[in-house]
RNA sequence: GGCGGCGUAGCCAAGUGGUUAAGGCAGAGGUCUGCAAAACCUCUAUCCCCGGUUCGAAUCCGGGCGCCGCCUCCA
């Protein structure tokens, strides 16, 4: 079965076919750096990571790259507000962008430039652009003529004119139509600015993207995504540019869009109140909820994220999370003799059956909720077998539930769902289980059971903990080469 | 006004021409059980309405009703 994905541009699912055998080109818009990002961000750079995961699992050698817009109006305006210089903005919500992504366990982009350091590129086809006739000036600012690009509005499905009847935009006289677009600003003094043929100025937003991708993927990559929201105009802007440059096309072989995130049924605004940053929401939840969350629809449905949703979910990943540590606990376990074997045969049979099911729905335009349909299903069979009042640990059956619990952790990665962590056993935690053996071994000892005492002596030292008695208590030490007390 | 999308169980959500209509959460009953927790089993859907196409429709077509997103910086 092959991969297939619905591309914005064609308005439908396609065979998904890459330009270099075996190889895939991806690019995702990144953040403005102006402030923390939000849920409706984080929606975004999970599906897409997912995507990645996907194609990585599928065996293809994938080139991630996303950008950094660091120079940008908003930059500026927050720096004026917290009377900052507009690079210290930038660098701080840099930093805590790729701390937010960290934790939700999205992978680095492999190459992530920033679009203060893609000036000259960018300079340079806008002056192309310029010498074919698709830019013009005014002033000190450039703009892309959309009426010289026959195919403006492709991606959107839009027709220009008929736009304009119900254009609610403020039209700026300077621009010969509407809808074009600025390439380059002038820069006034304070703000930042780069040398040009067009004087001290800046980058319009949507040269930077055609810019970095073309600078890192080339013309004609495989996979550009972003959300529904910058098919218009962003994506049509950059389409506009990079075939216009280049003269050719296409600039993008398939075109994803994610879904709109909703909170309690509402757009996200910081007016309504209701706008979540990624760092307040991991403050107090466990990133993989967020994420089994996001799974849980569609990538191109809009989702509507709400408390009642997060509770929901956190239950779900918490079955996934048990089964998971069952399982590693069994899988340590030292088989056992029965008379009669515990009947495998049904989970043997799943464990063939799901991998395929999971393919199949994510092969099918990355259907994650279908996907994690058969995963649960497979873990609804392990705790069938392992609750089940006859069940012995025999060696086969401990050799199927560890085949079961890679699959679950493989599956589950390709979804970039972790479990490990829960599993870490961090060294408070450990000092705080001697403690606890050692106050039993304390009651024992109280009751002059020395059977009983000794044995949990005996038990700590084989895990080299040694305890020593003394007058006012026990005290215990970890044995070391330099057997240092702790 | 233009473009796009949605309406499936109490809630969330897959499925887009023929399968017992996935899965998660919640609820009821049951099993297991020293207590607790977990888990498993069973039950709960005339697929928004009305027509049409078809041997056969949740799925395709037409109409209606309801809802949403985008069209402006926006992931």
């Amino acid at each position: 079965m092959s991969l297939r994905a619905y591309n914005t541009l064609t308005g439908r699912k396609e065979d998904f076919v890459e330009r270099d055998r075996g190889r895939v080109g991806m690019y995702v818009c990144g953040p403005t750096v102006h402030d923390y990002i939000h849920i409706g961000n984080a929606r975004t750079f999970l599906t897409f990571d997912v995507i990645r995961r996907y194609l990585l699992y599928k065996g293809y050698q994938v080139l991630f790259v996303q950008n950094i817009t660091d120079v940008e109006d908003k930059i500026i305006n927050k720096a004026r507000q917290l009377g900052l210089g507009w690079q210290e903005v930038a660098q701080k919500f840099e930093r805590e962008f790729y701390q937010d992504m960290e934790k939700l366990g999205i992978m680095p982009a492999d190459v992530q430039p920033r679009a203060t350091e893609q000036i000259d590129f960018m300079i340079k086809m806008i002056s192309t652009l310029e010498e074919k006739g698709y830019a013009y000036r005014v002033d000190g600012d450039v703009y892309f003529s959309i009426s010289q690009f026959k195919e403006y509005g492709q991606l959107s499905k839009r027709n220009v004119d008929e736009m304009m009847a119900g254009s609610r935009v403020e039209v700026d006289e300077r621009k010969r139509h509407p809808l074009d677009f600025a390439l380059w600003k002038s820069s006034k003094a304070g703000e930042p600015g780069w040398d040009s043929p067009w004087g001290r100025g800046r980058p319009g937003w949507h040269i930077e993207c055609s810019a970095m991708s073309l600078n890192y993927l080339g013309f004609g990559f495989d996979i550009h995504g972003g959300a529904q929201d910058l098919i218009f105009p962003h994506h049509e802007n950059e389409i506009a540019q990079a075939e216009g440059y280049k003269q050719e096309k296409p600039f993008v072989r398939y075109w994803l869009h994610g879904g709109m995130l909703q909170i309690n049924e509402e757009e996200m605004h910081k007016s309504l109140g209701n706008f979540v940053t990624v760092h307040e929401l991991l403050e107090k939840e466990n990133p993989n909820v967020v994420r089994l969350l996001m799974l849980g629809s569609h990538y191109r449905s809009g989702l509507n994220f709400t408390e009642e949703k997060l509770e929901e979910v956190r239950k779900a990943y918490g079955r996934m999370a048990e089964v998971v540590s069952r399982l590693d606990f069994l899988s340590r376990q030292a088989p056992k003799e029965a008379p009669r074997s515990p009947d495998i045969s049904t989970l043997e049979r799943a464990l063939y059956e799901t991998r395929p099911a999971f393919e199949e729905a994510m092969d099918d335009d990355f259907n994650t909720a279908r996907a994690l349909s058969a995963v649960f299903e497979l873990i609804r069979l392990v705790n069938s077998l392992t609750q089940s009042s006859e069940f012995v640990l025999t060696s086969r059956a401990r050799e199927v539930l560890t085949q079961a619990r890679e699959l679950i952790m493989e599956l589950g990665g390709v979804l970039g769902l972790r479990f490990e962590e829960g599993r870490a056993v961090d060294q408070s935690r450990l000092f705080a289980l001697v403690d606890l053996l050692l106050e039993i071994r304390e009651e024992a000892r109280s009751r002059r059971d020395w059977q009983m005492a000794d044995r949990i002596r005996y038990g700590l030292s084989r895990q080299g903990i040694m305890v020593e008695d003394r007058p006012d208590g026990p005290i215990w030490k970890i044995k070391s080469d330099a057997d240092t007390a702790l």
